[in-house]
RNA sequence: GGGCCCGUGGUCUAGCUGGUUAUGACGUCGCCUUGACAUGGCGGAGGUCAUGCGUUCGAAUCGCGUCGGGCCCA
């Protein structure tokens, strides 16, 4: 025992123990540190109800960027209110791994082509590559200060998740909705895969329109393409029903020139005799439209173009050129011939792929099919809340302009195995049974031999689109396909409108295809983040902002305060810097309030006095308004709620009132302000929570040694505002004004004040405050008041008097205002129009007065009810 | 060319089931070192609510057109 005592003082302490600054770095990341995963756990068997969250799995080759914090934040901030509000929330976190930006990127780290090392071999970097990506994101995501249920991760290239991706195109198989089919596919040559509408983009280009010439019976035809080296697959050529000029022409034949090879015309109303010549030739396949007319007028099929992009044996002598190059030397040749006659310009739409942006082929070829069902799709939207709800209609756009079923199967390797061999004997198609899954068709044979009797088996080597994992993600959170209770639909689904005619829909015509339901009760639509200059963001635009950046300069609290004020969910938000310092100085404004407040409040049973119960009417208001924003998503009216009280209500207004009281002596008035202090501070806390987590949790866990994030959402204390302690409030604004007028410093002392109002005020916070003497009194004081004015309340007067509402106005404001004052007092005022009587009610005109001093040297203020004199 | 959204003081934005003087933030100007906070306090300036027509007693708010912007698509 020979340490020297120390002698703690407790209140004194306090003190000094909060920094005059809100340290938001060494706060922010103690938290990160302590706060324990586990409480954010979903627990399977809770009584409370559910609310489970179908969480975007993003990709994660990236960075983590601002729009992912975006949508996180979104997220969160459901996930954290909905937990104070009772809720079993379950907020998971997959990663849709597969695909080829991953090949692409393990083929440039590496200096590799995928097909220079075994498949194994290149799945297993790709697999690497994917783990290091999803570390990043762990990292970045915990700074943020999500509360992840990281018990419900689920990781899409794993078998453990892999495999309900098999059960799902087992199960669709089986029930018809997944079919293989030679049919018209996008085809990135590129890439050297089928890809799907989904995955086309549009680019405006401009390209050369050609006018040739095709050898008819007598004569020729003039038409006009852009693309002459897919004349090699022209299989007819069509003119419009209506065109005068081609009507001969219906129904014979003509000749393709240099491939020299007759083709029937035909006519169809689709044809728009304005466009080139009005004549169009009709190849397999330069456009969407060419397979709609192959389709509807059973043409045959010429593949003119292989999955390289290189044309084939019917091109002849331009066999295994490039389309360039073939486009270049047949337009040579054919200039050399003069059957190309006539050249322009030609600004065109071109389809690319999203990925690589190569332009897309389409190509015929045997692939798989999901189904789709554009009806059922849109019937199933309309059972889902979207928020906000023009978002619907954007689905419903996409559904009705999808032209064919959604392929799904790709030529890659990083995928979803399709678990499917095909006998090499008979031909015939074998689809894994459930119970043999995962598995792999290229490394493992079926355990059962063919209807033909035959063991020898081929192995299906395409592999299955992403979106086949992604869109079964509602369904996998949720415990399909082992759960006996399985919990869907779920109950909010969040993501951006970018990905509405993807993610979005195929998870509808997906849960509804396995489970026969909605996937999900709600489905709220975050906007993108645009850059400072209201473009999206972009390194080669010079818009790029890193989270990381803002976690550094101003902390996380700042940047999902940002998320939060941007503006109605659906709309693009902009990145903004002043936004986030905003946010800072907010922070630092609350933790001022805190600093000052935590030596002073105190949990007391003191009943509250006519200011603190105006405080605590506010409070009641504000709880009312943050709850309604929180429920309907609205953060941005949550967090501005929240901050309009704790600035302008609690520290500029109540905190000025009660420092007389706090200070003074022991006394009920001081010990009622003390705890309305504290409830007005703890709340808060609790209504921040969701919003600002790492700086609700410094302030809540201080106070009460508690998480925050394991209190309930605060119910509101069913004050109302008080009457007597609102007009005190404004009383004391006015005598600041009063001052600043002068320019008094506002401590200045005033000779006297009296204040006239209809109840008895209690003065001391209004004597602290002024810094003089008050005296409160009922009654009227010994001036004048004056009536100046007259004001028409229009919703009284107009659905009243209609169209004579004008005019009345006009002879009410050109009355004496005393007249109608008097009159007033009387319950109607009456006034002539066009001749005629009529009555106006007392209560729609109100009447401007003015004070006029007499007597002492006094000056008058008019606050609302009461009158205020000041003595000079 | 079609669909959806948007156009409010210098900037971003609220209001948009119609009711006279339009919300807030940032910026800006003036004053104030008042015992939590100068990242503060008080006060002020700044808008014909893109535009035209219509509905109405009355329109930022409803309807139609025009112009401009964004996103998705043909």
């Amino acid at each position: 025992m020979c340490s020297t005592p120390k002698q703690p003082t407790a209140g004194s302490n306090l003190m000094s123990e909060v920094s005059k600054e809100y340290n938001f770095a060494g706060i922010e990341e103690k938290w990160v540190e302590r706060w324990q995963p586990s409480v954010y756990y979903f627990d399977w068997d809770s009584k409370k109800p559910q609310y489970i969250i179908d969480t975007p799995p993003p990709y994660p080759t990236g960075n983590f960027h601002i729009g992912n914090a975006l949508n996180w934040c979104y997220i969160d901030f459901v996930a954290r209110y909905k937990r104070m509000k009772g809720y079993n929330v379950m907020f998971p976190q997959g990663w849709d791994c597969h695909g080829l930006p991953t090949e692409v990127k393990v083929e440039e780290t590496y200096h590799i082509t995928k097909n220079q090392v075994p498949r194994d071999e290149f799945r297993r970097l790709c697999e690497q590559l994917t783990m290091q990506a999803i570390e990043r994101f762990h990292e970045s995501m915990g700074r943020l200060g999500l509360s992840i249920d990281w018990s419900n991760e689920y990781v899409t290239m794993k078998p453990e998740y892999y495999v309900r991706t098999q059960k799902s195109f087992v199960r669709m198989y089986e029930n018809g909705q997944i079919y293989q089919a030679e049919h018209p596919v996008n085809w990135c040559p590129r890439c050297g895969t089928a890809i799907a509408f989904a995955e086309v983009e549009y680019d405006s280009r401009t390209t050369t329109l050609n006018y040739l010439r095709f050898l008819a019976e007598d004569g020729y035809v003039e038409i006009a393409t852009s693309r002459p080296e897919l004349l090699p697959a022209c299989v007819a050529v069509a003119v419009n029903p209506e065109d005068e000029r081609y009507k001969k022409h219906i129904g014979k034949e003509v000749r393709v020139p240099l491939f020299d090879y007759p083709v029937p015309v035909f006519s169809d109303p689709a044809v728009d005799p304005n466009f080139g010549t009005g004549i169009v030739m009709i190849c397999t396949f330069g456009d969407r439209q060419d397979v709609r007319w192959w389709m509807e007028h059973h043409l045959p099929l010429r593949q003119a173009l292989d999955r390289e992009g290189k044309l084939t044996e019917i091109g002849g002598p331009y066999r295994g050129l490039s389309t360039q190059e073939a486009k270049k030397r047949i337009i040579q040749e054919m200039q050399d011939k003069g059957i190309i006659f006539k050249q322009e310009p030609l600004e065109q739409n071109v389809g690319l792929c999203w990925r690589c942006k190569t332009p897309i082929e389409i190509l015929s070829g045997r692939q798989w099919f999901v189904r789709i069902d554009p009806e059922e799709i849109k019937k199933t939207a309309e059972e889902i809340e979207w928020v906000p709800p023009h978002m619907q209609v954007r689905l419903k756009n996409w559904a009705d302009s999808v032209e064919w079923d959604w392929c799904i199967s790709r030529q890659r390797i990083f995928a979803t195995p399709i678990p499917v061999w095909y006998c090499k004997r008979c031909g015939e198609t074998l689809v894994a049974e459930e119970e043999w899954l995962p598995l792999d068709p290229t490394r493992s044979s079926p355990p059962v031999r063919c209807r033909c009797g035959s063991d020898e088996f081929v192995p299906e080597q395409d592999v299955l689109d992403t979106w086949m994992d992604s869109s079964i993600s509602a369904l996998a959170v949720a415990g399909w396909p082992d759960r006996a209770d399985m919990r869907m639909p779920t109950q909010l689904r969040p993501q951006g409108h970018d990905i509405i005619r993807t993610w979005a829909f195929y998870t509808i015509l997906r849960t509804k295809a396995l489970a026969g339901m909605k996937p999900w009760e709600t489905i709220l639509i975050n906007g993108m983040a645009l850059g400072e200059d209201g473009h999206k963001m972009s390194k080669s635009l010079n818009n790029f902002i890193r989270p990381e950046e803002v976690f550094e300069t101003n902390g996380a609290d700042a940047l999902r305060q940002w998320a939060a004020m941007g503006g109605a969910p659906g709309n693009d938000i902009l990145f903004q810097w002043k936004e986030i310092t905003a946010a800072s100085r907010f922070q630092q404004k609350l933790w001022s309030i805190y600093r000052f407040s935590a030596p002073l409040m105190a949990r007391t049973n003191e009943p509250p006095g006519q200011v603190d119960r105006w405080l605590l009417g506010e409070l009641d208001s504000l709880i009312k308004a943050a709850t309604q924003a929180m429920d309907k998503f609205q953060f941005d009216e949550a967090i501005k709620a929240i901050r309009a009280f704790a600035w302008d209500v609690l520290a500029d207004n109540y905190i000025e009132l009660v420092k007389a009281r706090l200070y003074g002596p022991d006394s009920p008035g001081k010990k009622a302000a003390q705890n309305t202090l504290y409830t007005a501070i703890e709340t808060l806390m609790r209504l921040m929570a969701p919003i600002a987590p790492f700086l609700s949790e410094e302030i809540y866990h201080s106070l009460t040694g508690e998480s925050v994030h394991l209190q309930g959402w605060p119910e509101p204390p069913g004050v109302a505002t008080d009457p007597e302690g609102l007009a005190v409030k404004e009383i004391a604004a006015a005598l600041r004004r009063y001052k600043a007028e002068r320019g008094l410093a506002l401590n200045a002392p005033l000779p006297g004040i009296v204040v006239y109002h209809p109840s008895i005020l209690e003065t001391t916070d209004l004597q602290g405050v002024a810094n003089s003497a008050v005296e409160s009194l009922t009654g009227r004081p010994e001036i004048e008041l004056k009536p100046v004015a007259v004001k028409a309340q229009m919703k009284i007067l107009g659905p009243r008097f209609k169209e004579r509402s004008g005019k009345i106005i006009n002879v009410l404001c050109a009355l004496n205002p005393v007249d109608v004052e008097r009159q007033r007092a009387s319950g109607k005022i009456r006034v002539e129009v066009d001749g005629e009587v009529l009555d106006v009610p007392a209560e729609a005109v109100e009447v401007v007065v003015e004070t006029l001093s007499a007597g002492e040297a006094v000056d008058v203020l008019n606050v609302g009810s009461a009158t205020v004199l000041v003595r000079r």
